[in-house]
This record gives C-alpha cells, structure tokens and sequence, in this order.
DNA sequence: ACCTTTGTTAACTAAATGGTTAAACCAAAT
DNA sequence: ATTTGGTTTAACCATTTAGTTAACAAAGGT
C-alpha cells in the first residue's frame, strides 16, 4: 500500500518526514502565499490536522523548509570559495557543483530568491548564521592574480556576480528559455550539462590576460 | 466612455491609472498569490469595488499588469538582438540597454520570472504573441564571426544564457547580494551602474579568440 | 488488565478574502 | 430644475483557509 522512496536510508519516512517532503513539493511548486495547508495534507496522505501537530503554524513549517533550502545553496557559495584550492580549480569547482546541485534540485534556486525578496532584510541575515561568508580568501587569490599579470583587472564584486548569474540563472528561467528556444525540459537538461564546462570556459577566458 | 490614456504625461492619472499604478507595486512586492485587493485598493486611496468595476476579477488586473510587466522586459532581447548592429556594439548594447532598464524597473525581473514559473506553459507562449522571437539573426552573426576566426567556438544558446544571466541576475538576488556583499541599496545601484560596462567587457573578452 | 502518553482523525470555528449589490454621487445634457 | 449616464461607496455574501477541539486509536510501561 506504501509506495517506498526511500531505499537509501533504509527506513521508511515517518510522518514528520512526510510532511516536510510533501511541504518542499508543494512550497516549491506554489510558493509560501500559494501553498494550501489542505494542499500539503493531500500530498502527504494525512489529515491537514497532523501538520499542526508537528509544526504548529503554516509559518513555522514554511520557515523549516526555507531554511533547509536556503542552507543548501547560498553557504556553498562560501564552501567552494573559502576553500584552500588554486584559484582557477575554484572556479571550475564553482561552476561545476553549483549546476550539479542546481540539476539535483531545480526548483529551490527560484524558491530561495522569490521568497528571499519578500522577507526583510533582518531575516536573510539570520539565514547567514550571524556571519555572512568569508569570501576575503578568493578575493585575495583573484587580487594576487591581478597583480601577477595572469589575470586582467576586474572587480571582486562583478566577478562573483558573473559567476553566480551564470550558474544559476537558467534554471530561474527555465520556462522562458523553454520557449525562447524551442526546447522541452530534457533538452534543457542536457544543456546544463553542457554547461557545467562551457560556464568554466567562459569565465576563465574573459579573466585571463 | 473610455479615458484617454494618449496625453499621459499632462493629464493627472485617472481612477484606471491609479488603480494599475497601485497594483504594479502591491504585485510587485507580494505575487499574484500574496497581493490582497484591499491592499491595492488602499494602495490607490479608493474603495475595493471599484477595481471590480474597472477590472472585473483579480485574474484580470493581475494579468493586465503581467502582460504589461513581461512585454516590458522579454521582447526587447529581440527587439535589441535582431537589430542590424553588428555583432560586437549588439553585445554592448544588449548589456547597457537591459542592465538600464532592470535599473528603472528593479522589480520587474523577479516578479516576471517568479510568476511564469507558475504560469502554465501554454500561457507563455501566448506572451510571445504567437511568434517566438527570432533570435536567428544574432546567431547567424556569432558563427560569421566564429567561421572568421574572430571568435573561439561556443554554443548560441550557452551564450545567450550567459548574457542574460549576467545583466539580470543580481536584480533577482538583490536581497542575498546585500547580505553577501554588505552593501545597502544605494551602492547596489553604484555597482549595476558600473556593470553596465563591466558586463559588456566580461563578455567580450570571453568569446573573443 | 489498566493507565498514560503519543499519534491521528472528523468536525468545527473565526477570520480573511474575492466578489456583488443597491444606493448615493456628480457632471453634463435636456 | 430635472433627467440621465457613468462613477463611487458602504454594506453585504459566499467561500476559502489557518487553526482548534474533542474524541478515538495505538503503543508502552506498570
């Protein structure tokens, strides 16, 4: 009677983990203001009662879901550049995991950004645990490589802006590119697959001198 | 009968205007989904029936301000890369001209992109007025240039990803980049400024051999 | 067996919300 | 002055929705 998803972990889900899976689904499909709580409960197989059980407020089951996305995403950016590799494997590495992570789950960048935009400025800071990432260690590599020659001059700020929008704009406007180029969504896939390289390329060749 | 909308520039806005200036920035800030009639309704200093009675239904006033909003910003990558520019002042051009118009229009990016994600497929399409814009001009002048050996190899489409990742990106993430940069909105605004040229050159010196 | 704790449900409540209606308002035409 | 037409409002209605409650079921310990 239980279609079982989850062969990985070898359990299967208990109700909490239900809810948060049916919650992501639903949250991400139709954002905070969209989401129904019935909605949540249908794709979760249980009564809309049971969520409040768990999670006492539509707010604070939202709040779990966005934090647990937000946290995937926006401290990588840190984790990849704060790490002690060259500076160009920084940037391959980058490019490379951030469209694998966003091919792995494509919906959470425009979640993350949509309902980022609509939150206050006090509440974003709190999703950077107090403090933001350090992002002086591939500042200081892409200032050494200035000032080496290899690289020509461009600021830290437009880079990383660079690098970001090319990562992760597509998958937030997949439905316009879908159009825009005639394709469905396994060719898009396949194109960012593809772009795992040619975002690399790219970036590499504006930089270097 | 109808008010005329010709003389704008003079003529103080009328109930229709205010009641569409109200809900460009009520649906701006908060989505089809989050917006309340009452908000916009106090938004433009008037009773709620009477964006019934000049838009019959939400739908409708969400939809006037949708198609308005996206017909703003997704034709003019036509309209600017169909032109007979050349290929190189075409890039400049795309970047200044698209960077400039998400700077007198800040919102529009994400409230266009979050809501078609939403949207049906189908609905996109009508956007494009039936006909999807023929981009076949820009990327017959990108493989000139590649066959000439002015450029180095890469796909049309990867490229369009990347220049419109770069100029539109940030406006989608303003609220992330401020935490991530420490920046307030008025030095956002000094760097979209300065990214207007950073943008062009970033991309030029990526494809050029 | 008996009681306590935890999990689950159907039925309900109170508030919010999109939309309607009938009357009031007001400018221009008669 | 009165009529007439579109415009605007206050009050109202029907539905939806987050959240509650009380009863019920299932374990779990004694």
């Amino acid at each position: 009677m239980d279609n079982n998803l989850a062969e990985s972990t070898q359990t299967e889900p208990g109700t909490e983990q239900k809810i948060m899976m049916a919650a992501r689904k639903v949250f991400f499909q139709k954002g905070m203001d969209g989401a129904r709580m019935q909605d949540i409960a249908n794709e979760a197989g249980m009564n809309k009662a049971l969520l409040h059980y768990y999670f006492r407020t539509k707010e604070q089951l939202f709040e779990t879901i966005f934090q647990e996305s937000a946290g995937r995403f926006i401290p990588r950016v840190k984790q990849i550049l704060a790490s002690d590799d060259s500076f160009y494997v920084k940037i391959d590495r980058f490019c490379t995991e951030y469209i694998t992570m966003a091919m792995a789950n494509p919906f959470i960048p425009m979640f993350v950004l949509s309902e980022a935009n609509k939150q206050s400025d006090s509440f974003l800071q709190k999703l950077f645990g107090g403090a933001a990432p350090d992002l002086s260690v591939f500042k200081k590599q892409l200032e050494d490589e200035i000032k080496a020659g290899q690289v020509r001059p461009i600021s830290f700020e437009q880079l990383l802006m660079h690098m970001l929008g090319i990562c992760i704009f597509p998958f937030l406007s997949r439905p316009i590119l879908n159009t825009l180029l005639h394709i469905d969504n396994e060719q898009f896939m396949q194109l960012m697959q593809e772009r795992k390289q040619a975002a690399t390329d790219f970036i590499l060749h504006a930089i270097r001198k």
